[in-house]
DNA sequence: GCATTAAAGATAGATATCTAATATTAGATG
DNA sequence: CATCTAATATTAGATATCTATCTTTAATGC
């Protein structure tokens, strides 16, 4: 346990929300990557994979917008992903443009072995939390998540560039 | 509001916790990012210079360390902020391994400027949260950090390799 | 129906992160 | 004190993400 914890400087709670949230953040995803390297699927090929398991036969624009990352990052996933034979990308009904995603027999069937890792990290990361303080947690953060979204959509109004928020999801 | 909320099929509650809090980092991280490039800071910039505000002339190590970050980042970043006239870095009390970083005025000054703004955030984001739903939330997040930090030391006894965690705090 | 506009995808280039390998300095040990 | 080991920093190379731009196809308006 080398976490030094803001040794003799007090920090403020208020700060320390946004850290903590953060710091959970990162855990889910490292937990699950742990769990997913096994099988050799990357946690971006995991986000499409679990939209298509939902929706099969999206179109590329359709799934960056679910996943919420924009269509370059779809489209080098996507492209990895039909290599790999998880999926094929194909048009449909006469529309060139739309490039579409379905699911292979083999992206199908890793769904049976990658969600129960989900649910199993879900799972660990809950231990000791009532039924009530999970969904209190639950509540709390979806208020954040739109209070945040608002700021965003306020900050746009007001013509700020929102930047890309870029890979550290920890401090 | 794009936001399409997983229309039609149902998503399993365990499932959405780990996506609530990914949503909830991103958007820390977005709405901190819009108000640091006002002040041409990024954000990898602020969390040096946070840490730097608490304990002034650490070392690489140290600050790798604090940031949970690599040093090969923490490396990179220090380079660039000594660049910029944020810090200056050298070597102490005769050890040339140990390259610390020592704020300058510049970047003892930009404290004053971006604390508030990360302040606003947290503002922002806990909006309409009683006193006690900040509480309960932080102690639920403490909690599951806890939690997935077991997890992965668990994992690494039995020699799993854990890999890094990339930029998607989102899914 | 032809020309313009919009939609969708692909490509190029930049950035931040990681792992792995290398170089340098300090500390420990025979 | 010479050599080995550990600590620290640096460099190189890979990956995933972003923005911006370009290309192709579809839809719209005269």
């Amino acid at each position: 346990m080398k976490e030094k914890q803001t040794s003799h400087v007090p920090v403020r709670p208020d700060e320390r929300l946004a850290r903590l949230v953060r710091l959970a953040a990162r855990g889910f995803n490292r937990a699950l990557q742990l769990r997913l390297q096994t099988e050799n699927v990357t946690f971006g090929q995991w986000i499409f994979l679990r939209i298509l398991w939902q929706e099969d036969g999206l179109s590329q624009r359709e799934l960056s917008d679910r996943a919420h990352l924009t269509e370059p990052t779809a489209h080098t996933a996507l492209i990895k992903m039909e290599e790999l034979g998880f999926i094929e990308r194909r048009n449909v009904e006469g529309n060139k443009r739309r490039q579409h995603a379905f699911l292979t027999r083999k992206g199908l069937e890793l769904r049976d072995v990658l969600e129960p890792l989900a649910l199993e990290v879900n799972d660990a990361a809950m231990a000791g939390l009532s039924k009530k303080a999970q969904e209190d947690l639950r509540h709390a953060l979806a208020v954040m998540i739109r209070n945040l979204e608002n700021d965003e959509q306020d900050a746009a109004a007001r013509g700020v560039r929102v930047p890309p928020t870029k890979g550290n999801t920890e401090n």
